[in-house]
DNA sequence: TATACGTTTCGATAATTGTCAAACTGTAAT
DNA sequence: ATTACAGTTTGACAATTATCGAAACGTATA
């Protein structure tokens, strides 16, 4: 995953690429819907996507990582435990893709 | 591809996923691009596509296919022309996703 | 009808992807 | 220290996908 700036259209599509699996795309909705404001915003504890989902950790793991590399979520690590939150600056550029 | 209705999350990861290639992402944006309102959408022409763009006619006409099953967009038959028009019921389902 | 053009289908291939099990790392609790 | 828990990495495998070339199809035009 390079550092350097990617066109417009290949960043949208690596977003929307991110978001074409299911499982990803329903980790997504829950760290969305987790952020009622930019102030509050409890995030989603990984935790919780391991034991609610019907995938093995690695494969939560690894999607995670992936909506990460698309720029749709951040992680924050806390002692064992990671919680995800949303970057609010891709889903305004998929908002204005959409318009 | 069968016709039943699918789950909300289903559908919607149908359409990320048919946004999700760089070629067909262009496709989308240009059809897009060409309906300026409901009442004046000029569509695209499939032949323009396929003298623009870098890939082949069979491939062309695969991503259309797969535009048009995730209900992103509608074709329409005249003559021997194709010409591809927004489905925006889908780019509704798809904003609203995004809020 | 013959030829040309736009489009689709078919068959093949290389690349990507989703998932798993096993092994590993780091942190906290007993 | 040992155990338990949270998470990652690795390696593997089956399934899907993007693309191509060749062939086929349908429609118009000479």
């Amino acid at each position: 995953m390079p550092t350097r700036e990617l066109p417009h259209s290949e960043r949208l599509a690596r977003a929307f690429k991110a978001l074409s699996n299911p499982n990803r795309l329903r980790i997504y909705q829950q760290i969305k819907d987790a952020r009622v404001s930019p102030m509050k915003d409890s995030g989603c504890k990984l935790v919780d996507f391991i034991n609610s989902m019907k995938v093995g950790a690695p494969t939560i793991s690894h999607h995670i990582k992936e909506l990460v590399n698309a720029g749709l979520i951040r992680v924050e690590k806390d002692g064992k435990f990671v919680t995800c939150y949303l970057e609010e600056e891709m889903q305004q550029e998929l908002r204005a893709f959409l318009d």
